[in-house]
DNA sequence: TCCTTGCATCATGTATCATGATAGTGAATG
DNA sequence: CATTCACTATCATGATACATGATGCAAGGA
C-alpha cells in the first residue's frame, strides 16, 4: 500500500532536482525525504532514481510511477478541496510575461491545481505592457509582469539585473559597426530599457529580429544574429554575457505581481503566495 | 494528506455493510476499521457514514469519497502490479452462472481487478448447462456453475438447499389443480431437479414462464404466476418460502468452480481464491 | 589541497498505529 | 419487561514507524 507523503516527496523530489530542495520546499528535513524515496524503492523492489551524486535523474520505473503518483496526488487534492470548508472555487484570469513561462510557470499551475482543483485557471502569455493594458481594461485578473517604470502599483516579486547577451561575445564587432539588436517590438520594457542606454550612450544599433514570442528571439540569437537583453537569471543555455564594460550598463528589472482591482481578494491571494514561494528559487 | 489504507477500510465497509465483516475482509481489527473511519472523518471534517447502529448508510459526503477512493485505490493497485515481479498477466474467460451474478459477482470483480489490473476478464452468463458445453469446447477457462448430476469434476464451493418459492404460499392451490412452474429453459439444472422431484410424486405441473435470465423469472414470481425454485441462500426478496410437505423435498445444490484443461494454472488459481473468499459470505 | 555541496546513514525521542478488552446501544426473543 | 444477541465506540497499551539532527562520505570547484 503505498503511502501519498512518500508520492509527494517522489514528485517534488522530480521538480526540483535535488533531495535537499525537494525537501525544503516541503518543510521537511532532507533525510525525510531521503528515507521517503528509500522505503518506495524497497517497496517497489525497484531503484527509482539514478544517484549521480551530483545529477539527478529518474530510472524508467521512475517515470512509470512518476505518472501515477501525479494523478494520486491530484485526485487527493480534489478530495481536500471538496471537503475544506474554505476550499477556493472560481476563475482567475492570470498574465505571465513571457519571461517565467518556460522556467516558473509548470511548476506553479502544477502545484496550485492540485491544492485548489476548483479553480479555473485562464493564462495569457504576453508582453508586459499588453499585459498591464489588458488589467486596465478588467481582461485580466493578476499579472506577474515587468514593473512599468514609474509605476508604483504591484508587489515587486523579483529584481534581478539586465545583461547583454549574444553567441559570441568576442566576435560581435567584427561583422557590423552597428549593434544587431534582437528585442521583443514595442511595448516591450526591456527592449525600452536597452534603446534607451544605447541612446544615452550614442551607439548605434539597428533591430535584426523581432518576434513576439522569447524562443523566437532565442533561436536568433543562438543563431549569432545579434545581441539579445535579458535578465541574468533568465539567460537562456547557449548564450554568454557580454562583459561589463564593452556596452553601456543597463538599470535592473524589477518584476511585480499585480492584482486588478475588484478580483477575488482570496484567489488572487492564493495564487500569489504560490508564485511568490516558487520564485524564490531564483 | 490521505492514508490508501484508511480508504481502503471504508470502501470495504461499503462493500461488507458492516464494521466488523470489512475487518474480517481486510483482516484487521474491528476496532481498527472503526478507528480508520474516524480519523477519516476527523480529518476530513464531515461524517461519512450513518451509524444506526445497525444500519450502515453512507452520507453525501461518504459518496463523494467513495467515488475518489476507488479510484485512487486502482492506481494503487495499478502500480503495484507494474511493480510485482509475479503480477499476473493475460486474458481469463470466466462463464458464471446467473444466480451468483447479482450477489456475488460485483465484489468479486472489483477485488479481483483492483489485485490484478494486467488480467482481462471476459465474462460469460448463463445456465451452468450451457456453460458445461462452452468449457469443453474450449470457450471459456473457468465456471462457477451448479454441478452436473454424476458429474465428479470441479471443487465443491457451495452446497445449500434448494427450496419453493412463492409470493403467496397459502393461496397456492387455489386457481389451479395442476402446479404452475417457473423455471430456466433447459438445460438448468434446477428445472429438472424440480420436475424430476415433482413426477416421482406424480404431481402435476405445467411451465407457466420460462426465461433465459433470473429477473425475468423473479419478476413472474413475485406476479404470483406461479412457483420458482431456488437455493435458498439465495431468495430473492418478495417471495417466500413454501414450507416443507407441501411440495416434495428437493435435493441439495451443489455449486462448483471448474477450470479448463489447458488453462493458465495461475490466472485460474488467482480467480479462484478470490471467488472463495467471497462466497464465505453465504 | 582545501572547501563547499549534496546525499546516505545512524541513533534517538516522539508520535502514530493496531490490538484486545470493555462498555454502550439498539433489535430481537421469550 | 428482562435477557440475550449482534454490533460498534472507546480506552489503554505495547509495538512500530516516523521525522529529525548529527555525522560520514563522495564529488566538484577554487
Amino acid at each position: 500500500m503505498l503511502d501519498l507523503m512518500q508520492l509527494r516527496s517522489f514528485v517534488t523530489l522530480e521538480q526540483m532536482g535535488s533531495f535537499s530542495l525537494a525537501a525544503k520546499k516541503l518543510g521537511l528535513g532532507q533525510s525525510t525525504v531521503s528515507q521517503h524515496i528509500q522505503r518506495l524503492e524497497t517497496q517497489l523492489g525497484r531503484s527509482l532514481v539514478q544517484r549521480d551524486t551530483h545529477r539527478l535523474a529518474l530510472t524508467p520505473d521512475g517515470e512509470a510511477l512518476l505518472a501515477h503518483a501525479r494523478t494520486m496526488l491530484t485526485i487527493n487534492g480534489e478530495v481536500q478541496a471538496h471537503f475544506a470548508e474554505n476550499s477556493l472555487r472560481g476563475h482567475l484570469r492570470l498574465g505571465v510575461s513571457e519571461d517565467f513561462v518556460i522556467s516558473l510557470l509548470p511548476d506553479v499551475l502544477e502545484d496550485f491545481g492540485r491544492t485548489h482543483p476548483s479553480v479555473d485557471l485562464e493564462l495569457t502569455v504576453s508582453l508586459s505592457g499588453v499585459l498591464y493594458e489588458m488589467l486596465d481594461r478588467g481582461e485580466i485578473d493578476l499579472i506577474l509582469a515587468k514593473r512599468q517604470r514609474g509605476d508604483p502599483r504591484g508587489e515587486l516579486v523579483y529584481r534581478g539585473p539586465l545583461v547583454w547577451l549574444a553567441r559570441d561575445p568576442a566576435r560581435l564587432g567584427e561583422k557590423h559597426k552597428v549593434l544587431p539588436l534582437i528585442a521583443f517590438p514595442p511595448p516591450s520594457i526591456i527592449r525600452r530599457l536597452a534603446l534607451e542606454a544605447l541612446e544615452k550612450h550614442q551607439i548605434p544599433w539597428r533591430i535584426v529580429c523581432t518576434c513576439g514570442s522569447l524562443s523566437g528571439l532565442v533561436a536568433a540569437a543562438r543563431a549569432g544574429m545579434g545581441v539579445l537583453v535579458q535578465p541574468r537569471s533568465m539567460a537562456p543555455t547557449g548564450l554568454q554575457e557580454i562583459p561589463a564594460g564593452r556596452l553601456p550598463p543597463l538599470e535592473d528589472v524589477e518584476f511585480v505581481l499585480l492584482p486588478r482591482k475588484g478580483a477575488d481578494r482570496e484567489l488572487v491571494s492564493a495564487l500569489s503566495k504560490e508564485i511568490l514561494s516558487n520564485i524564490r528559487n531564483f
